[in-house]
Order: structure tokens, then sequence, then C-alpha cells
DNA sequence: CTAGTTGCTGAAACTAGTTACATCCTGGGG
DNA sequence: CCCCAGGATGTAACTAGTTTCAGCAACTAG
């Protein structure tokens, strides 16, 4: 049969005092030693375990930190949790995670239930909600910190976590007109501010080095299945560059141009979004965001929890290999 | 100013009700239209979300399930937890999630956070813990499933799900053998169960087609830095393949061959654990775990919570690529 | 020897809900 | 016209803790 739990009053019984007294001997009250003594032992024999929840309510919220992402199987997202989940654990705190599947819908319930379950603070991915509750939520002393978009007019206790995705698109330019490449076509979901950034700071890039990128080589893909389209119709024009501005799509883009026969950087140079432990062995360039910096960033503004909003960017960075091909010296 | 929230209380005296009467409009008891529209109209009104914690706490549990995972960057578990949080999304149950780092005083620390907070169940990547926690919390109504490992002598509540590791060794022999191979080498953790066990189906595999697996031809490494000395006593020896017993070490493992200027699969053929994005684009051929409905599995066991231990085991499956070579036909 | 201070402890109120039980009101049947 | 059934609603007890405040004992100072 299942084994009742103790609660504080069965070892408040045990010892021979007062739920009270066990109170205080679990969150450091005055309490004379030997009492001490005679409750901690019947905390151990009863094996009782305090419940968190009820503490929390007492406490108006939870200690736990809330974690919405897009998408788990993007690299950068693995690499910000691994940053909001080491200063989580420093902190004490445990990290609720919720994975939307990049649907909206679910993207809204998965709010409302950080919001029921009072977390101490909410990190997401994915913007604020149409519904407006990650504002109300913040307005109403829940930190809430947005990763990847910057918030417009902020209201205190609205955070946000960025890259300079602009300076990432110029930093692209530069590279692959370093690499002696002209003619650039670019890969882009077309609807997430993050990368549209990407790409207006890669077409103003290439046009200070008086290089083009019209519309007709701005291919959209939103997901895996439209890759194969959008790079079929990029390989119709005359290009010698492919930029994919989202890392999430970087191994079905690099599929579509194997498939098709296309030598990296032989016959077209390659270069993408986020870096991830393969890239090494395939050589190829990307454009990194510090996620695990930006995960811990993101943490300490829901645990420090400034009055002000705080709108953190971060600096992209360029890490060469051979995808691209030799870097010329003309640059 | 940060504005107070709502309270049920709150909604009942604007609504003109007592508590009982929100709580059942809520909850589906019985209320008159013309009353729940009034509640209703109240809520939104206020902005009132209820609070999931002191539902929790008269429900004597919490209604999220929590996960413990070894060690988030391994493809294995990103499928894992997809599984589960598909599941656990279904049943409207949030998740919990904890990555231990692969350090032991961590996990048990997360497992004793994860019991303060009542969850509904557990699912731990890590075995049980050396404190035994996991077992109290599944002989005192908390369903816990142990994921990678069987679990001895389990009692009601103290579900597994497992790879047959044993035949994924012996997969691993047939295929080798199936190229001609014969001179098998291994890099092993040593230590975890699922890796010893896929070692003696490997050992075991090969002996029935009359091939060695001695002990000087098993590398030990338990982390990236280690792979690079295990590599390097492997290829001491007169090889014709590298198998890798554990997704994890992948890339290290591949990057270390690379580095020495190995060819695969021409000087050395590669067989590893867990399938991953990149592996076609390597042909890299792997021994994979439905590691998706394992997940989803694990999540039903908490859900469902069947009174009798559940030892569910999992068939491995081999995907050929490129990297052992021409299946030949002499097998 | 008494008054004041200090430190430990317990009773009771509080958190934000749910639910068992009592009560009220209405409608139908005798 | 009265009684009873039955549904809607409120009261109060309950969940598992924390915290305030009051009481009491012991110690110190006068």
């Amino acid at each position: 049969m299942v084994v009742k739990r103790a609660t504080i009053g069965d070892v408040a019984a045990q010892a021979g005092v007062s739920t009270a007294t066990v109170s205080r001997v679990l969150n450091g009250g005055a309490v004379t030693e030997a009492t001490a003594g005679r409750v901690w032992e019947a905390i151990t024999r009863l094996e009782y375990t305090p419940n968190a929840l009820t503490r929390s309510i007492f406490a108006g919220r939870s200690t736990t930190i809330g974690v919405i992402i897009r998408d788990l199987s993007s690299p950068f997202y693995l690499d910000l949790i691994r940053g909001i989940d080491e200063v989580a654990a420093a902190y004490g705190s445990p990290v609720m995670l919720a994975n939307t599947f990049r649907r909206t819908d679910r993207e809204v319930a998965q709010v409302r239930t950080m919001d029921e379950q009072r977390v101490r603070g909410l990190i997401v991915t994915t913007g604020e909600t149409p519904d407006g509750r990650t504002r109300r939520m913040a307005e109403g002393g829940t930190p809430c910190v947005i990763v990847t978009r910057t918030v417009p007019d902020p209201p205190p206790g609205l955070h946000s976590v960025s890259l300079d995705n602009f300076a990432a698109g110029r930093l692209m330019a530069t590279h692959l007109a370093g690499c002696g490449r002209s003619s650039v076509g670019v890969v882009t979901s077309g609807r997430r501010p993050s990368q549209i950034e990407r790409t207006a700071g890669l077409r103003q890039g290439l046009a200070e080095l008086g290089l083009p990128l019209p519309g007709t080589a701005v291919a959209v893909a939103d997901s895996e299945s439209e890759v194969s389209d959008a790079v079929g119709s990029l390989l119709a024009l005359p290009l010698d560059a492919i930029v994919c501005v989202t890392g999430r799509l970087t191994v079905a883009i690099h599929a579509a141009l194997t498939a098709r026969g296309i030598a990296i950087p032989g016959d077209l140079a390659f270069l993408t979004m986020d870096d991830f432990p393969w890239a090494p062995a395939l050589g190829i360039t990307v454009v990194t965001q510090p996620a695990y910096e930006m995960g811990r960033k993101a943490a300490q503004l829901v645990v420090h929890h400034p009055g002000e909003p705080v709108q953190a960017v971060f600096e992209p960075a360029l890490i060469a290999r051979t995808s691209c091909g030799e870097l010329s010296l003309r640059a």
C-alpha cells in the first residue's frame, strides 16, 4: 500500500514541539540546539520532505523559473538552456521547460500555464504572446525575458536578451566579399524579426562593398519541407554563395545542396548561423551567438529582477572554416 | 507600482457570490447560467489567473512531470524529451526539466527538489539515486521511470524504459562482419550499465562469428578530453573497425580519427550509437534507439500510473550508411 | 528580592484555493 | 394550500505550510 507522506505536523508530534518550531528549524529561526536535535531526528525518522508548493503559496510565488522554447532541436537553444540552467541551479531554482513545437496556440497556453504556476520569472524565445499576458505578468511583478528579440516600449520587468542581428548580417557580407564572392543568395523564414534584421544587415554590408542583394536572391523557407524548393529557386540564379540566416535549417540546406551535387566551396560558398558540434568536421563557416552567455544573462535578469527594463544585446562572431573558400587579400 | 494579483475571493466579491461558487464555475460544478456569466465576467475584468500551486496542495500533488537528464547535449535525450513533452502536453502537464551536467551530487539534489515540488511523476535518465529516494517516491505513490536502465526488483510504481543493449551490440557485430571487418576496437565509458551491455553484446556477436574482441581492444573514455588518448591506444592495434557505444562521444571520436588522418571507411570502419541530424551528410552508420517513442512511453507510464512495475524494452535498429564500407555477400 | 530584558516556544491567524454539508428557494404533486 | 424533492448557493472546515504575537522561563541588573 502507498505510505502516507509525513507532514510538518507529524514531525512536530514526533518531536513533541509545535509546527512553528519545526518550521523554524527548517528555515533558520531561533531554536535551542536540543530542540533542533529532536526535530531533525524526527525529520529523518519520518523521511519528511517539505512541500515546496505550500511554501510557495505563502510566499506568493514559487521559486521555479519558466522557460518556453520554440524549437528544442535548434543548437542555439540547447546552449541557451544550459546557460539558464547553470544560473538557476546556482540559485536553487528549478527550471520548468516547455516546447512550443513552433505552434502559437501552444505558446499562448504555455505562457498561461507558467502564470498559473506562479513562476518566479519567465524566459521566452518567442516574443510577446498575442494575448499580451507576458506584458501583464511583467507588470504584475513576474520578471519576463524575451530572448532573440527586442521589445518595443517595455514596462519595468520586461527585459530582452538578443543578438545584434544587423551586425551578424554585415559580418557575413564582409566575410563573403573577403573570400571573393560577389553573388550572394539567402534562405530565410522571412517572418522572424531576427532573420529579417540579419538579411537587412547582409544587404547593407554587401551594398557598402558595392555588391547587390536583389529580392530574387532571397528565398523563403520556414520549415525543412520548404528548403528543397527554396534552394532550387536560388540555384536557378548565377550565384557563388548561399547564406542561411537561421541555424535551424542548416542541415536541410546542406543536404539540399549536396543532393544536387553542389561542391562546397567549389561551386558555392556556404555560410550559416549558429555553431554546432559537427561544424568543424564539415568545415562549415558560421556566425555564432554567445548562446550560453545569453542564457546566463536571461536567468540573471530573472533572479536579480532589476527595476528598469534591461535590453541586453550580444555581439555575433564569425568562425571561419572552409565552406566559403580562402580569404583573398584584396579585402 | 506592481498590481496586486486577483484571488478567487476578489472574483467572488466582484460577482457577488461566494468563493465556493467561483470554484464551481472553474471546475464544473452545478451553477446557474446567469451566475456563471457574472463570474466569468468578473474573472475577465480582474484578469484572474487561478493559482495552480494552491490547487495542487489540496490535491496532494502537482500536475507537473519531473524530468532529470544527465546530459542535454546528447542527441538521444533531445528526442526523448520531445516524446515526453508531447504526451505531457496532451495531458496538460507542465514539464520540469533538470540537467545534472553528469554530476551525481546535482542529481541527488534534483531528485529531492522534484520530490519537494510534489511532482506527479518523475522520469530519470540516471538510474536510482544513491540515497534511494527514487524508490521511496515510487513507494509513496509518485510513479518513477528510469530511462536507459533496467531496475532490479522494482516496487510498484518504479518503472523502466530501456533499450535491448545486448541486441544493439550484436547488431553492430553482424554489420561489421558483414562488411568484412574482423578486428574491432571499442570506445566505452566502461561505467554505465548500458554501455557495458552493448560491449558484451558486441563481444558475443563477434564470438559467434568466430571473431575475437580482446580486452586490449576496449578503450575507456568517459569524457571528450579522454577520447584522444583512447583512440590513440586503439590505433596502436592492427584494427579495421572502431565502434563507439555511446552517442555522446561520436563527435569527439570522429574528430580524433580525422585529426590523425584516418580515412573512413578506407582505413577504418566507424560505427556508433544514436542517430543524429548530420549523420546522413557524413555517411556515418549508427545503431539507433527509438528515443521519441521511449520518451512517449516514459510519460505514459507516469500519466497512467500502472499498479505493477513495468519494464519496457525497446529494440535497436541499424541504419547502414557508408562509414563501414560495403556489405559483402559472404555473410 | 524584584523588575526588566532576552530567548525560546506555542497558539492562532494567514496563504489561496477545494469540498462536505447545511440552507434556501422554487416547482410539482397530493 | 401545503409538503417534499431537488438544484443552487453559502458556510466552514480542510490542505501544509509560515509568521505574528503573546507567554513563559531564565538570566541580569539594581
